[in-house]
DNA sequence: ATAATTTACCAAAACGTTTTGGATGTCAAT
DNA sequence: ATTGACATCCAAAACGTTTTGGTAAATTAT
């Protein structure tokens, strides 16, 4: 069925039909109506390719997944999901289409897209992880793609982003440790190439200070998102070159599992002689033993809002929007206060 | 750059254009040279809707990966992006597109294989985790569509599919246990609708029976794919019922992550009071204390031999390929030998 | 030398939409 | 009665390809 058979059923014009179910208002409600029942009474839906030529817009959103290493930088991110599943939410009410590629590498990933610039012409585009200095932002820039980044960066007044506040996210936690009577503090972060890894030693760092506690360099250690596997080992080391670490935070899950296999290791209870603190996830949630102190954020109502900026978005007009969450702790008890 | 002003440039007409870089016979080697010279100084490539639109086919692979419950079911196949990556590598290499839908429950999911069909007009799938009745199957058989499916069933003569021999891997890790003087052997299964899960739950009877062991059901569960946070008090109740049962055998990850937190939980020492294996996963290899011993296969390759197979298919033509891979146990030391 | 075949090219139609630029009819204002 | 504004419709062009059905020239077979 397509539109053509559509008409002449309705005896009405193609031009017509097309304009009724556009939503133009040079239809009557009346003929809206009526095209609107006749088109789903044969399971009419516009034929998506010659919508595109002759439009010009692909009404497509793209989004590139990447799967580094040896596929294990998901696990580095572990609410990932979550955000896909709010985009794919707030799309299929919106009945539009989500091109996802797939990327190996950081060469594979400025191609994937190209890929959806060029040759899919795709006009709307989810980013995540921005970097520091984010070359797909020049990218999308350049050619004037409409977009909307998890994330953001010293250029974010330049274009529209969802995040989590990581600034507050971490001075919470560090206060939290800190009421705890911990002095000598951990950090297991993510890459500062990645810039919420950069936000959030910044703000370990100022919070420290405000705190009057001195950063020790040894007590701090990024792990590469795309090698999460090497955190225990990194772990490892720490704890046991620096023998008055009390406490741990972990910027991601898998580096809050690995500290706990470096626990175990290294005979200290936690809880008791060490705590752990990490930004939640599946895992941590449900499979960690103990379980362990997390806090949390909203990450599928970010990938809803990702979506609503992006839709009501124009890469013309210089206006800008953006979503900003707040975390919670959620106690489970991996925290100790020291001295106790 | 279109065709248009290629064949300009190339002062050719738009069919010779067409052609050349179609692969046709119609056209000279010289001037196909020429035209893929200048398609790639121009940077030219085919606008993909009005290339669609004209040929009737779309160039693009549609699969729809199912993120059903708390978003968790990705956790319970932990190999899932190994075999994305697999299929991503073959398309890249084709210059095909992948076009991925995410579906939260079942019946979005199938709601999502009619969007590639009859909105996309895609006529290329991947299947996974089929089901022993799979409506799927009924749908892209009905419509004829290309498809290869991740896993087989009882009417996999009448399509194309690539799996690992699940009856020979749970043969060899029963045997492995048995010869580990095991007798009281648990498993921690996946539902039985999913195929693979229900060959594996056979093999494990088949091989008990073989060894003149008694299937004792309590010893046997099943967990639900999208629910792999349930599998911790499953395990920890079968346990502490059980008194008797020396090894578990888990179909995921996810399940063999689970075990070792009940084990811990009922105080259970792994790889000495209790034996514990599973099929591998990037979890498994690497956070898990202690290592587990892991039955794997390579799952990148099933992903390439998914597209390749696909890709050489023709849903007119009654053949079927397929491809099967073996399994081999990596020991590291979770399973223990009793009476020791 | 002529006929038959093969090689190399091309004009025009087709794919199914959206959009442009009217056309027609109705109604209120003059 | 005429004009202007508005509501409602439509024919035809356009989008950028692929495919069909050729033609002319070159080559081979007779």
């Amino acid at each position: 069925m397509n539109i053509k058979e559509l008409a002449k059923k309705l005896d009405l014009s193609i031009t017509t039909v097309s304009r009724a179910l556009g939503g133009y208002s040079d239809v009557s409600e009346k003929t809206r109506e009526k095209v609107k029942k006749y088109a789903l009474k044969y399971r009419y839906s516009p034929n998506v390719y010659a919508s595109a030529l002759a439009s010009g817009k692909s009404k497509t959103v793209g989004y590139v997944l990447p799967i580094y290493g040896t596929h294990t930088s998901t696990l580095n991110q572990g609410n990932l999901f979550q955000f896909i599943s709010g985009m794919s939410e707030e799309l299929l009410s919106e009945s539009i289409q989500f091109q996802v590629l797939f990327a190996k590498s950081e060469s594979e990933e400025l191609d994937a897209y190209k890929k959806l610039i060029f040759e899919q012409k795709i006009e709307n585009i989810v980013l995540q992880n921005i970097k520091t200095n984010d070359k797909r932002i020049e990218l999308l820039n350049k050619y004037k793609i409409n977009y909307v980044a998890w994330g953001k960066n010293k250029y974010s007044k330049n274009f529209s982003w969802v995040d989590l506040d990581n600034e507050a996210a971490i001075e919470k936690i560090t206060n939290y440790l800190i009421k705890n009577k911990h002095k000598h503090i951990s950090y297991i972060n993510i890459s500062e190439k990645y810039n919420f890894a950069s936000e959030r030693k910044a703000s370990f760092l100022k919070t420290l200070k405000k705190n009057k506690i001195r950063f020790n360099k040894d007590y701090y250690a990024s792990v590469k998102l795309e090698e999460p596997e090497k955190s225990f080992e990194i772990i490892r080391k720490m704890l046991s070159r620096n023998k008055k670490i009390t406490s741990i935070i972990c910027s991601t899950e898998f580096s809050a599992l690995s500290a706990i296999k470096a626990c175990n290791f290294l005979d200290l209870q936690i809880g008791k002689d060490i705590s752990i603190i990490t930004f939640d996830g599946p895992l941590v949630k449900d499979l960690s033993s103990p379980p362990i102190t997390a806090i949390s954020f909203p990450v599928q109502e970010l990938g809803k809002q990702a979506i609503k900026i992006l839709l009501k978005g124009d890469s013309n007009k210089k206006h800008y929007s953006n979503f900003q969450v707040k975390s919670d702790i959620i106690e489970r008890g991996s925290v100790h206060q020291v001295g106790d």
